[in-house]
DNA sequence: GCATATTTGTCCGTATGTATA
DNA sequence: CTATACATACGGACAAATATG
């Protein structure tokens, strides 16, 4: 535990730009996405602070950021803790993806969004054939955040940064990334060729399926305890 | 259950017992959505601490929270300040809504979501007769609120309340409420109407030209200066 | 169930840096 | 350019809640 937290020592080089907490936040965001810390770890004030050589005051800055990002749990009097999603955490993310990656697909998808896709598809093929499926998994989020930036709205890519951030908790828990990933390259590209082809009106369906499938996996594979 | 109260099940979660700093976020994100506090006004921590009679770090602590949910901005060694919304971000707001609310018309609208938006109607309708046109848009917005619950997803509900919280920052520099809100009142009981008919393929359309209209409207005679 | 140790919640004083009149 | 006001950040203090033996 104690050696879990020395860990942390190498991050203390990035402090240095942008106001105190908010580095810190980035710093913390960053241990969560990448499983450093676990879902139900307690983040201690005293232990981290001391590590990042920061206040207390500082730290608990950054904490309700990422509190507010659902990253994190705030239990009064306790502490904050990685957050810890439910099976209906689960399916409730599921549920917002359909609206808002449902929302992308039903429209004329811009060219320079295909050759985002483009890119993030060739990027996950390329990873598969080197049997690297956690690099298949970054290049499949990327693909879905291209996605959704057909939307052209600020505001709904950086709520999808965030439930694909949350999403990241739950394959954390899971063994096997390379049955979670490999699934949906082909399917990416399935998806991407209908898109260019401008047939929305089967785009849409195709991608219900495709959630569904995938919600449908996770759920199974996932054990909210450990 | 009495539907009427039924209604309240959704505060239930500001029941707990909380910390200072939520406390006090709430406070301040009251103000500022009751137009107390106007965009582009600065909140010193100095004066605002010494009122609620906190200390600076918990306000800081309450700062963060709001600055995350977009009601503040935070500017690096200046301080915060109610956000001031370009017509950009209007557009943007209104972009999303027809993404979460457009997914909402197009489901089967569940019977305890169409009571609450009978209920939003006949409020509504029932302020207009009182010229109340304050509390129009105070039902207004329930209307709109209950809609999206119909995704019945707790992150699109949040996604929506946030969303609705930072266009009352539009409202609030708008004099003449009354052309904001009068329009809508029966355009929400056509929409209503529909749905209980089932006649989601007419809803849709409906909500969106409902949507292009109250945006127009909205740039129209929206001044971001004062 | 009790006594004790630990940790969080909150406040204060202060030093430093930054923006602006 | 200087002066002033204010935000930023720190570290210490203590009460209250919680965990531990």
């Amino acid at each position: 535990m104690d050696n879990v937290v020395a860990d942390l020592q190498h991050d203390r080089s990035r402090l240095g730009r942008t106001s105190t907490a908010e580095r810190v936040a980035d710093i913390l965001r960053d241990r969560i996405m990448e499983g450093f810390f676990k879902p139900g770890q307690q983040l201690s004030e005293e232990a981290i602070a001391k590590v990042l050589e920061v206040s207390r005051n500082t730290l608990r800055e950054a904490f309700r950021l990422l509190g507010h990002e659902q990253l994190l749990e705030h239990r009064l009097n306790r502490g904050v803790f990685v957050r810890k999603l439910s099976a209906d955490d689960v399916r409730d993310l599921y549920r917002v993806r359909r609206v808002i990656e449902g929302a992308a697909v039903r429209r004329k998808v811009p060219e320079e969004a295909l050759g985002r896709l483009r890119r993030a598809v060739a990027e996950a093929e390329q990873a598969a054939a080197g049997d690297d499926w956690q690099g298949v998994g970054t290049a499949n989020i990327r693909f879905h955040q291209a996605l959704v930036a057909a939307n052209g709205s600020p505001r709904l890519d950086e709520a999808m940064r965030q439930l694909l951030a949350e999403l990241r908790l739950v394959f954390h828990v899971m063994e096997n990334p390379r049955l979670l990933h490999e699934p949906f390259v082909e399917r990416n590209r399935a998806l991407l060729e209908l898109l260019e082809a401008g047939r929305a009106e089967e785009a849409a369906p195709f991608l219900e399926a495709y959630l569904d499938d995938a919600e449908r996996l996770l759920i199974h594979a996932y054990d909210p305890n450990r």
